[in-house]
DNA sequence: CCTACCGATCGGTAGG
DNA sequence: CCTACCGATCGGTAGG
């Protein structure tokens, strides 16, 4: 088991100039993602490395053992990338705007990693399924709470529409998961949000679609 | 190739009494959203229809073909549960809401038909990675303008908040999105959402989670 | 980091 | 719908 690559170099860092450790790191996580893990070999990876395919045992015991380290890994960035922009005194709505924005730029960098979770969730079954399962869940749980103490403090300072503090964070998360899903299939350019719309999208999103004078009842 | 079964039973039918033809597609789709399609054999769909392997070839000349009926048999599916209540001429805010009632109850009586959207967008490259995308894309597609005209009259007739209607669009698919994937992730009743909070939700996201009163300039 | 190799399983076919 | 089989590839190991 090897503990002193805390980081998995940025793609650009495959072609050249970085230890094979790293360049097993980044391959595993772009063919991960595109293929799924079932649908990547550990010839494929080695191939991409460089090695041959006994050589990555020497970095990891096993394939799972290198989705597990991705996957710890991509949560970690995540959190570092975007869990901080929910501190602060700033009025609510920026704070979770700025939070929203580094999590949008956190994909728009780094998909393979986002990538990951989903790959992660796709394996249902057996004991990598659950041993996945449950640090994404950890994961979710966390931020859940965060989002949850933050809309607690601002249905008690007037900042939001009154309510249970759990439906605000149900609400964001939803939309937030949508957005940064969407980016993560948008990878070529091709529906690519650009920062000026995404604030568009995020006042739209917060101060409602609806219509600002009284709707008339609803025909239910 | 068959053509004459047209839809893929509710789970319940893999006990007994279906054909072989429709516990294939049953078996195949509950398979595939567990373990993605690289990680199912056909020897794994075979054992739960309860055939040998060789047996799946009388109905479709490959693994791929299989995926691919699944497929366009969940978008066809997906638009007769949801797309019509987009139609009619109740309140904007009425119709959308009914759209994404229908589609929660979709994901929730149908998981393993919508977790093949899934799996087809984690297959990228390759040859069945191209078809899957592209059937995909055109049903993305088709309900986004969809949505983009539905949007393009409320914002004309003062329904909702004055803006561009693909902003509008945007903003609800990213929730709605996010809230059916979370739905599929959430199969053991775990999480699941009962349609009354649903509703709650709904409100909250419509109307918009900001306070009702002009909130003071956001500090950018 | 390599060559050489393991048993198991893959998608698919032949032939009935 | 079955038995029997194909070449290819799977994750992983031995030994250096």
């Amino acid at each position: 088991m090897v503990d002193n690559v805390h980081s998995v170099a940025a793609p650009e860092a495959t072609d050249e100039a970085a230890t094979t450790h790293e360049r097993l790191l980044v391959a595993a996580a772009a063919l991960f993602a595109e293929r799924g893990y079932s649908g990547t070999s550990m010839a494929d990876i080695a191939e991409r490395v460089g090695v041959r395919k006994a050589s990555l045992y020497n970095y990891y015991p096993s394939k799972e053992e290198i989705l597990m380290h991705l996957l710890r890994h991509g949560i970690q960035a995540w959190d570092e990338a975007a869990v901080g922009e929910l501190e602060g005194d700033a009025p609510v709505g920026e704070r979770l705007w700025r939070h929203l924005l580094a999590a949008v730029r956190f994909v728009g960098e780094r998909p393979e990693l986002v990538a990951i979770f989903r790959v992660a969730a796709t394996q249902i079954g057996g004991d990598l399924g659950e041993r996945a399962m449950a640090e994404v869940k950890e994961f979710k749980d966390s931020h859940r709470r965060q989002l949850e103490a933050v809309f607690e403090r601002a249905v008690a300072d007037g900042e939001v529409r009154p309510g249970a503090p759990a439906d605000h964070a149900y609400v964001l998360r939803m939309f937030a998961n949508g957005v940064v899903t969407s980016q993560l299939h948008a990878c070529e350019a091709d529906e690519r949000l650009e920062e000026g719309r995404l604030r568009n999208l995020w006042d739209l999103f917060w101060n409602g679609l609806a219509c600002e004078a009284p709707a008339s009842e609803v025909t239910a």
